[in-house]
DNA sequence: ATACATTGTAAGTACTTACTTGCATTTAGT
DNA sequence: ACTAAATGCAAGTAAGTACTTACAATGTAT
């Protein structure tokens, strides 16, 4: 708990922001979750929406994505796919708060709307690329690289939507058997 | 435009606080959208919270989905699910307003958050008990009719996503590149 | 034409909230 | 120990906002 003055008031906003909302989320709440007085934010950051501003600066993690998955590819459809849905949704879960405040204020920020737009795009992208190497080994069948991750990334980025209850099945999944239906499926018919 | 003054307020109140959100949307601004005086608003609906609860009340929508798809099942595969893809994306398109404001403001109104996850949940129930009916008439391989069922449902609600700018691939897709390629897949892997 | 309900107008109240100012207190580097 | 920077505290300002009240204007049905 060595955190900084602002790392504490930015988190304290984040947290707040995604309750309440950026405007339901007070200047004087947020001082007092992060345990400062409430002037400290201004001398910080000048006004509210400078905390934002600088949440959204320290938060600009997609570079995350790509070294992440990169290294830990087997060429074996079955236990690549398996990974990365697993890191995939390890990562959504650990930036859940942010992307969810994304969700939500993105028409008030508009580089809330680029982060976010970012994190199924480059996922995307390195999954296009990973099936457009497996058809060249001919380890799966010849399907358009594009169309198969974009299914994929829908498929996963819905499961996420469901764990937080945003929306929702009519059954609760557990990751592994999401994994162990909805991933299969998808493998199987790509073999 | 014979609408009643509550319906011109209501929508009113739904446009501006899908665009500033709730607490964003003053009631003055809503008056001057709906063009009618502010007071009329109160008289009406008592208080600020007042509007949106009407709001949910008109729109408690989901009952639309069951009619129309049953009807205009044919039994092929293919034609079916164009079809459920269709009408699904049309629907979503028309609430598209109600369901964006659902997914902000859900915090704040529980019955939004009802709303919005019925949605879905509606949507994977019939096509579930749609797959269940193609397997007894081997029509298509058997696997388990529910997780089908979130497959597409996800893949739908992705693209959906998408169009309205809330996600984004790399690339834009229109609703016929859509069906042609990412649905024509999930059709294929069903054979 | 009269009666009644609906809407507009004007003015105001009570409350919240972002942000400021001046000064006292604490913390940290040398 | 001394200095300077960071933080706390108390009080206040200005603006916005939900909501109220009293009354005038308008429409509508009989």
């Amino acid at each position: 708990m060595h955190m900084s003055t602002e790392d504490k008031i930015i988190e304290a906003a984040i947290e707040l922001v995604y309750e309440k909302g950026y405007k339901g989320a007070t200047t004087r709440a947020i001082a007092q979750k992060a345990n400062v007085n409430e002037v400290t934010i201004f001398r910080h950051f000048g006004n509210k929406k400078g905390i934002m501003e600088a949440a959204i600066q320290k938060y600009a993690f997609v570079d995350l994505l790509e070294n992440t998955f990169a290294e830990k590819i087997v060429w074996d459809i079955e236990k690549d796919l398996k990974m990365l849905v697993r890191e995939y949704q390890a990562l959504l879960d650990q930036k859940k708060t942010v992307i969810l405040l994304a969700l939500r204020e993105s028409n008030e920020f508009a580089e809330l709307n680029e982060m976010l737009k970012k994190v199924p795009q480059t996922y995307i992208e390195i999954i296009t690329h990973y099936f457009e190497q497996m058809i060249e080994r001919e380890k799966i069948k010849k399907f358009d690289p594009y169309t198969l991750a974009t299914n994929f990334a829908f498929i996963n980025f819905g499961f996420f939507l469901s764990k937080t209850r945003v929306l929702s099945g009519s059954e609760e999944l557990s990751i592994e058997e999401f994994i162990d239906k909805n991933i299969a499926f998808f493998i199987q018919a790509l073999q």
